[in-house]
DNA sequence: TTTTGTATTGAATAATCATTCAATATGGGT
DNA sequence: ACCCATATTGAATGATTATTCAATACAAAA
């Protein structure tokens, strides 16, 4: 017995990707992780939590496999448009810019605990999954640099000479890296407000003439 | 039939915890959890690496959640002593104490990648068993408060001001953390060097007078 | 040597799950 | 109204794995 309505497929999407199913497990699957875990998601979870069937879900998606690997992508792509955003807006100068980007970093969408134990799910496989590992890297690589043209921009407009544009960046996102793990163990004391508010503080150290690092 | 030799029990250790079979199926889970990751570790595959069979692994610890804990707690014990160590040597100042610690933070001992890989995947998992939460929130509870003293006292003898100890030794254990995470992603970028030279280069920016944060 | 209690084995069990696929549903074209 | 191509189902399959437990090995005591 077929319960769902048979989804219209737009034959303008010659790309599979984009069909609604597609996107209704992704979502499924990135839920489930949050809530059990990436040991403890089936693809019976996930498909029930999508309304599909189980077979559905792996015809779908080829294997398990494939469909968590879509999972961290569309994870990786979400992170990369918000952040990209604030790269464009013309508006901005590189205080503003690095502002922006902290509150991004710890943002509700972004730094939620839920999303958090997400990716920390995909990193903890990173040494055995290389596709899991390219896309981490990838991302990394981005950010690294993307962020040292920012504070070389930053330093040329100040008189900080002491840290180089590369220490800065390196050290803003291990610093994020690790109060996000911080707030898997404990999202009160490390709440979004606290996080933000200790790395504007090591800006304002940097950049002690700079008001706008609060 | 019996391959192996029995091993003598010693009946002063009444604690079972200390038998020679107990150690060693801890080291083979670390171990496994380190080469092929905690999903797939099994435990076939940690008995035949500590030379015990299969039922034995599981008869003595009773489950195979009761040896993953077991092992985290070994894991989490090992970094409290060698911590520990540090702020117990009266020969050592604030700074020297300061710079012991880095460098245990990133000995070849503590943060290898193998063993971070162990780490990444308990942090994983502790949002979905309490279990492991608190052990890795007192461990984070310890670290915290011990190193924000420290701060304290290095911070009376200069005339750093503007960051408060809190402030400072919650920056340095995310740095620690968030580094960590990025060893796991190319040990190559983040060599141990690298790391510590960033984590220094913090300090000597706080404490602009000490030398030896070289 | 024989007995006895404990340590250890390894094969059987039962549960869980990814994957497969034959059967069915659907909706547009004719 | 019928056909056809595609979408979707759901039950069956086979692989993996934690856990159990009856059988065996062993060391020390008698």
């Amino acid at each position: 017995m077929n319960i769902n309505p048979k989804k219209i497929s737009n034959p303008q999407l010659k790309e599979q990707e984009f069909s609604i199913n597609h996107q209704k497990l992704i979502d499924a699957t990135i839920e489930t992780i949050a809530k059990r875990g990436l040991a403890d998601t089936t693809i019976a979870q996930v498909a029930k939590k999508a309304m599909v069937s189980q077979g559905y879900a792996n015809f779908r998606f080829k294997s398990k496999e494939n469909l968590l690997l879509s999972s961290l992508k569309f994870l990786s792509d979400e992170y990369k448009n918000s952040w990209q955003r604030i790269f464009e807006d013309n508006n901005l100068d590189p205080v503003g810019r690095v502002i922006k980007i902290i509150e991004n970093d710890f943002s509700s969408k972004i730094a939620s605990r839920n999303k958090i134990a997400v990716w920390v799910s995909f990193y903890s496989e990173v040494k055995f999954r290389p596709s899991y590992l390219t896309i981490c890297q990838k991302q990394d690589e981005i950010y690294s640099s993307q962020m040292e043209k920012l504070i070389k921009e930053l330093n040329f407009l100040t008189d900080q000479t002491f840290l180089t544009p590369r220490e800065i960046s390196e050290t803003y996102l291990s610093m994020v890296d690790g109060l996000w793990q911080r707030i898997l163990f404990d999202p009160k004391m490390y709440s979004h407000v606290f996080c933000k508010g200790l790395i504007k503080k090591y800006f304002k150290n940097i950049y002690t003439d700079e008001k706008r690092f609060v």
